[in-house]
DNA sequence: GTCGAGCAGATTGTCGACAATATTTCGACC
DNA sequence: GGTCGAAATATTGTCGACAATCTGCTCGAC
């Protein structure tokens, strides 16, 4: 099985690393760009050799690549058999969207002890939009807007740890980029949820904070898991996508 | 600077690989472990041939295992200046127990759900324990039991993603390893707050044991900051530990 | 005496080659 | 015709070597 030839997509700047320093980081930038974009598919073969050559550097180099990607949990690597693309069922987007619940009602906590007026004001800006986009029946841009929004409060925090963290989660779950708010009537409440998360962090109150993105993450955990069971019935929705 | 000879620890086995398969995997365990027991200093220089020859490995799988702590947080390196054994602060301490403190919370939630009767029993006997370690004095058992108790607990979720975060989250800390149940007081609260946490789980209260364990980690955390804040004054207490 | 240029040593970045292991293919035998 | 075994192929695991880069030091000029 997998005999098809590796599509492997990006063909490649060329074989001299043109000028860039660090040839390493360079394809360890690709090849997750690869990933995570979905130009690779689950369970896709890597061959380290192929690699090599795709990514213009040294077996040795993609070999390093691959143990970082390893570590990140965006590929699986069984001894003696090679590496693969990490394959996430449905129940490890659950664990993994809940994991990102946890670590973002503490960003949210964080914020509103830390965050600066300007990122206030920004917050307040991008709510603006987003009820402009929900008023407009946009609501692609308004997912746009709702990720630019827990994207800044997650700025806002200051909490290197929680955002390293929440960027690898965030990784492994691209593949899957589920929208809630593309189920019927949940954008509405969705603003509302988020105006009262920004309202707490404006107060500078972190229980109303925590609380306030904790009671929206759970309506969001609700709703994919609502969605994955319907999934299971009839799979035929790929685009059948969730944000937060 | 750091002109001392490399103490680099564990006298290695030998040159041979005596005849476990992957020596690459060998390497990793032995370095990770030297770095998370403390027998490593932090900002050691992380020298690649010199691992090798202790390890007794080739440099390109030292270069691999280096790469693969780095992504996990236990080593930073520089672009053509090498690794170096992470140096956590204590804020990056705060922040990491924080983190863990949030995906614990996530974990009780689990475990109320999905511990095994089997497991329940085993979180009682440890709760006796502790109360027979705390009624003895012996405070260094009590934490013993104390980890123990939160190791189950984080089984029992059987929830992967946390237990593989908390595991990373944890690796970066044991440097610390402070113990809050040395601080006067402190265990007899821990204690009731534990058995409160194990009663909502064999009650199956997802909430409840959120909140308790929620309840439980604020406690510690409050502790540690007040620690470190006494640290930074009289900055004598090397064995000055915090543990949940 | 101090400062900068240039040199020497040390260390990392990168690569291809060789050995070990898994997978596939092909042929012989039942 | 099917199945088991063995060679052939493909792929990974490991290593030392070479080039690029950085660090520290010496030496001369001001």
């Amino acid at each position: 099985m997998d005999a098809m030839p590796p599509p492997q997509s990006v063909p490649t700047t060329a074989g001299r690393n043109g000028r860039g320093r660090i040839a390493a980081d360079e394809a360890y930038a690709r090849l997750r760009e690869d990933i995570v974009r979905g130009r690779l598919m689950p369970n896709q073969r890597l061959v380290e050799v192929d690699l090599a050559v795709t990514l213009g550097v040294g077996r040795t180099a993609v070999r390093t690549v691959l143990a970082r990607l390893e570590q990140e949990g965006l590929v699986v690597h069984e001894p003696n058999r090679g590496a693969r693309v990490r394959m996430v069922t449905e129940a490890e987007a659950l664990e993994i969207t809940q994991a990102r619940g946890a670590l973002e009602a503490l960003a949210a906590r964080e914020a509103a002890v830390k965050a600066t007026p300007a990122e206030v004001t920004f917050m307040r800006e991008t709510l603006a939009q987003m009820s402009a986009c929900l008023k407009a029946g946009d609501l692609l841009a308004y997912s746009d807007g709702n990720a630019r929004m827990h994207a800044k409060i997650i700025e806002a925090s200051r909490h290197h740890t929680a955002t390293r963290l929440i960027a690898g989660l965030k990784a492994q779950m691209v593949r899957f980029q589920y929208r809630t708010v593309l189920v019927p009537g949940r954008s509405a409440r969705s603003f509302v949820e988020h105006t009262r998360i920004v309202d707490a962090i404006e107060a500078g109150d972190p229980d109303a904070a925590e609380a306030a993105m904790r009671y929206h993450l759970s309506h969001v955990a609700d709703t994919l898991h609502e969605m994955t069971s319907a999934h299971a019935q009839h799979r035929a929705s790929p685009s059948h996508l969730v944000h937060f």
